[in-house]
Order: C-alpha cells, then sequence, then structure tokens
DNA sequence: TGATTTGATTGACTTAAGTTAAGAAAGGGG
DNA sequence: CCCCTTTCTTAACTTAAGTCAATCAAATCA
C-alpha cells in the first residue's frame, strides 16, 4: 500500500508540493480499490458519481449503439476517469468497464467536500488538475478532427504504442473512429507501403 | 455596462448564488472587451494565457494545416474558451479569431490568483466551471466519434441551428472533420432525400 | 485435448469522402 | 451600381471507409 500512496503522491507533486499534513489526510481517506480484467465499473442508466484515478492497470469507456460497443476512451497509469453525470444528475449514456486487472483510486464528490473543507489547497489541485486535463481533452478532440483515420492511427503509434499491446484492436478501431475491418486493411495497407 | 454584468451575474448564479460584495468584486475588477468581426485575438505561435467568456458574439478556434483552415471550434454566448497552454508554457499552435464583432470578458491567471485569494469561492466556482466544461468536451467528443458526418451535421442542426446562420458553410465543414465540397453535397443529398 | 468463443483477416461490393478544377452566387467596399 | 473578393456549388475522378459474409487464428474453458 506504501507504494501506492506514493505513486499518487509523485503524480501531485507534479502538480502541487504537499504538506506532511496533507499526505496524512490522503492516507487516511483514499480509497484503492482493485478490479479485474472485464469487470464493470458503470452501466448504461446507472448514476454514479465516482471518478477514478488509474495506479496500475487500464479501464475503458464505451457506449453500446445500436448493439455494438463504440470505445470513446482509455485510460492507463496516472490518468483519471471524471465522472460525467455529476453535475447533470442524469443516466451515465455510457458504460466502464477494466481491460486488465486494475488498481484505482475511487474519489466522489462527497470525499472530494470533506477533503475541501479541511484543506482548502485541495480545491486549488482539483481546479488545476481539471484545468490540465481540459485542455489535454481540447487538443485531443482537435487532432481528432483534423486528422484522417490513418494519421490518428499513426500517431496513437507514437504517442501511446502500449495501447496497441494492451487493447484489443477492434476496442482501438471505434477509439479511431472507424471499423475493425477499417483498421485490420488500414494495417496491411501501411505494411505494404513501409515494405 | 450594467446590463453585460447582469448577463455575467446571471450565468454564475446558475451554478453558485453570488453574495453582494462578490459582486462588487467582479464589478471592480472584471474586464470586458469589445472585439471586430474578423479580429485576431490570438496566433500560432504565441503564449497567451487569457480566456475568454463571451457575452455576444462568437469566437472560433482554427489551425492552419499545409495552408488549409481547420475549425475545432466555436464559443458563443456563455461560452467559455480556456486557454491551452497555459499549462505547458508552450506556444499555442492555433488561432483565435472573431466571427462577429463581439463582446468578451477576459481573464488570465494573474486575476485569477488574487480572486481567489480574497474570495475562495471563486476558486469554488472556476473547479466547478472547470469541470461542467470537461464533461461537456468528453461528451461531445464522444458524439464526435461514434457519428457518421452525416450524423454530426444533423447533430448540428438540431443543438445549435445559430451556428448555421452564423458561421460561413467552409468553417462549419472541417468543424464537422469534412471538407467544404463534401458538406455542400452533404447538404443538396439530405434536401433531395427529404423531399 | 477438443470444443467453443472471441478476435482478426480477407474478399466483393456499395457508398461517400477527398481532390482538383471550374463556374455560379453572394456580399462588401468604393 | 459595379467590381472584386469570398463563399458555395457542381462535375469527374480517385481513394478509402462501411457493410456483409466467410474464413482463419487464437485464446478459453470444460
Amino acid at each position: 500500500m506504501k507504494e501506492t500512496e506514493n505513486y499518487l503522491f509523485d503524480f501531485i507533486s507534479r502538480y502541487m508540493p504537499l504538506g506532511e499534513a496533507e499526505k496524512i489526510a490522503i492516507r487516511e481517506s483514499a480509497v484503492f480499490r482493485n478490479y479485474q480484467k472485464g469487470e464493470l465499473l458503470l452501466k448504461q442508466g446507472q448514476h454514479s458519481k465516482d471518478g477514478y484515478f488509474v495506479i496500475k492497470g487500464c479501464i475503458r469507456c464505451y457506449y453500446v449503439i445500436e448493439g455494438e460497443e463504440k470505445t470513446t476512451a482509455f485510460y492507463t497509469e496516472s490518468e483519471t476517469l471524471s465522472p460525467l453525470c455529476s453535475i447533470n444528475q442524469l443516466p451515465s449514456e455510457y458504460y466502464v468497464s477494466c481491460v486488465e486487472d486494475s488498481l484505482l483510486l475511487v474519489s466522489n464528490p462527497q470525499m472530494e467536500k470533506i477533503m475541501f473543507e479541511k484543506f482548502p489547497r485541495f480545491e486549488s489541485l482539483c481546479r488545476i488538475l481539471s484545468e490540465a486535463l481540459l485542455a489535454k481533452n481540447q487538443t485531443s478532440f482537435a487532432n481528432f478532427k483534423t486528422s484522417t483515420p490513418e494519421q490518428r492511427y499513426v500517431n496513437l503509434l507514437h504517442t501511446r504504442p502500449d495501447l496497441l499491446q494492451r487493447v484489443p484492436q477492434y476496442q482501438l478501431a471505434s477509439y479511431l473512429g472507424i471499423t475493425p475491418e477499417s483498421l485490420s486493411r488500414m494495417r496491411t495497407r501501411l505494411a505494404r507501403r513501409n515494405k
């Protein structure tokens, strides 16, 4: 457990140095949980305000549209899945499942509220993190819009090469906005071209 | 000016009720600025930490890729453009320009810091707003990924019908992830189909 | 191990997007 | 009002993605 706490502290300190008292507070209230490969953390229709910070493993968001899974996001080590429905109070439109056995830090607004009251700097931290996530998300979206499927794939190859190993190809396909068949053909096309 | 302040207060109060002292503080430090149609608020390569809240008008983000403008976002009344480069300190990769004469509230981290120190609740507000923006952005991205160009266009027709009037079609095209020619053909296709 | 499920590939065909180029329509400024 | 710029449309052609179906490979499990 010591190790996973240090992992978390290292991550946080990239954004804000932590005092001892604050570390203790986190140690006392942080909830770490293990999930198994294939486990569902959230189903469509459920109400959940939980957020997840990935210590180890990989989780995935997907929609089911006309019976088809459409994967929209993967979260791996040091990445945060923040809930979409916490503000509007609507039921979830998507699923969250575990791609691998994973260790996650789980949070929710009630826990955060308590922490913010005790340590206002945590709210500062969360604001900064949230702004950073927003910036990252906007950049990814812009990148997606301005690229062809092939450019997206090549880009993924460079920016997150691990994903190609960790995740089945049919999930990557919808993540890239195409069908599994198209991705398969694209790969053979690229292989032929680079030979 | 009274009117534009009230507009801002109304927006904020959707998220958090404001006390009189807080309203006064905003009144004293808020910077409103008018921009003309076509004016550039940010150029590629510039360093800027300014954020913009649109009181009236429309602004647009676009990249220039191989000489082509690729529009990635429009911001209209009550929407916020938060800077992407404030954290990483990198030069901007995109442009921001005014689609129409616009009235904007301008902010930057220095101003925010002063406000946060005087009124910690502002930081709370900014955290909440930022989380809401993140959720909205993630939902838009997921929607984009899981839709065909045609579905995106039809969806835009329903969710932001005003944009089609305010913005030239070639800018909408890249916003939808397609070329102007494709959008034009798509429109005739749809018109023929619905007749 | 053998059987079953799951994931990846391939092929044939359809559809729509990208590209290039030309011309028409609309809008703004003098 | 006309000219010029900007925006939109149309056409012909190329390319690649979607779809459906069959097959192949690999992982899982009884």
